[in-house]
DNA sequence: TCCGCTGTTGCTTAATGCGAAACACAATGC
DNA sequence: GCATTGTGTTTCGCATTAAGCAACAGCGGA
């Protein structure tokens, strides 16, 4: 090693590899950077970060700004990423942690997004204790009507919602909410307390908890939620279960690349 | 060099690290692979090609998939576009190509992004034969009755179209689209050209033509635009103009990282 | 059970990539 | 005007480093 400074134990072999994919992230966090300053943030000489860079230069990982000798991220950081986001599903990536927390709790797990007014889902797993095993992939849901639904609600820009939302709501049972102002309100709350709630408003002893999956940009793509039976996840236990909810979405929202 | 073989003349200094961006390159082309199907492809021996996917796993550009000794693209690299994304402005990529076709043609260019049931003009260059120098950055102008918005409109997902298009729309002057299925055949069309043309519908005497500004992942996400009087740029020269307008903006989308 | 296939890991060697110093080019100060 | 100091870039010789080999370890199928 050439310097004594072995910082955090060195376990990966190719140093090289290793200080290019450091040079990358400093451009990350700086924006735009030179030469020099990026050899010292190294501790390197300048002729080696010089090389590095030369490489994934030549390789469009990064790119001269404007400014004569300012380095910055490249197309090619995009292009890799937009490989990476085809295959960055939220089934695939959702199933595992669906599975974990259906296991854990007993109860149905799903995934929706929303799609046009209403709310598909694209994951589901069973728990143990469901006592109907019911499939609800791919089955559009009324998004008023549905925990799911009311978070892609509540964090979807504000012009999207009004379009989406007439003045009276369909009616499903007797404790659906039909007034789209009603309903806003809720809304507001979903936002604020980061969950929300469905008890009997889509299948009479149906109730159901959702929290929001956010995307690497931060915006809100699916909605993760937990529905059972009324006589079991009761109104009381709602809360409990949307904490674990909630942190089950953040889990997929990290494999998604968020945080 | 290890074997005699030095295939296209390598200027890149660092083969290690150069080695390394192919290995980003191959899993972006396969999805996922194997260090063995790697080390083929990369024409090196699988211990190399391993330590190099080791180095990019710690470091979180590559991860294992589900599969035991599968490898694909993480997060890293989607986390590090996401930086690339934020100076990957359209404003920054597109202000240069406006500038060149500005002076080219002598029009007036600009670039609007859709907002809600309108779109927003964010890039504007004045032509050097442009008698009055309006600016229209920021200004929002209606979908339905301008070049950009019909651009806009016409690569837009159908739901979200369904949703900004009433019945009738707002009458600017007596050129303008009123009738939601009129302007829907007008977008086929569009569609279908590649640019879209606007004849005094917005303003009387003033005519221009747009055409798409595609993401990094196909999605049109602005319309470059270029506008002048009418007895300029009139009806007739508006295809040829279309052509030039249409190159420009495939132009920005390429340095938006699309193609 | 064996074989063939993966991915993984020491070890040895020389090729490779490193650092020092020299160079080119700009912008600043005197 | 020239010198000075700061960039980024290039060259070159030395030794660190990373490649290749070969043996090991899991796994799956014949």
């Amino acid at each position: 090693m050439a310097n004594s400074t072995n910082r955090h134990i060195n376990v990966s072999s190719v140093q090289s590899v290793d200080r290019a994919v450091s040079v990358l992230e400093i451009l990350a966090r700086h924006g735009a950077a030179g030469v020099t300053e990026i050899a010292v943030e190294l501790g390197v000489h300048k002729s080696t970060a010089f090389r590095l860079l030369d490489v994934l230069e030549n390789r469009g990982l990064v790119e001269q700004a404007e400014e004569r000798g300012k380095y910055q991220l490249g197309l090619g950081i995009v292009r890799l990423a937009g490989a990476t986001a085809a295959q960055l599903d939220i089934v695939q990536e959702g199933q595992p942690v669906c599975e974990r927390l259906a296991e854990e709790l007993g109860e149905t797990v799903n995934i929706a997004i929303a799609d046009g007014d209403g709310a598909v889902n694209v994951v589901q797993t069973i728990g143990a204790a469901a006592i109907t095993g019911y499939n609800w992939v791919g089955r559009r849901t009324p998004l008023h009507a549905t925990s799911s639904g009311k978070v892609l609600l509540a964090f979807m820009p504000p012009d999207q919602r009004r379009n989406l939302l007439p003045r009276r709501l369909p009616r499903h049972t007797e404790h659906t909410l039909t007034s789209a102002a009603r309903l806003r309100e809720e809304l507001v709350a979903v936002v604020e307390r980061g969950y929300a709630t469905c008890e009997e408003e889509l299948e009479v002893g149906l109730n159901s908890v959702a929290a929001p999956v956010r995307s690497f940009n931060g915006s809100v793509i699916a909605a993760l939620s937990v529905s059972g039976p009324a006589f079991r996840l009761t109104g009381e236990r709602l809360p409990a279960v949307a904490a674990r909810t909630a942190e089950a979405a953040d889990e997929v929202s990290r494999r998604m690349g968020f945080g």
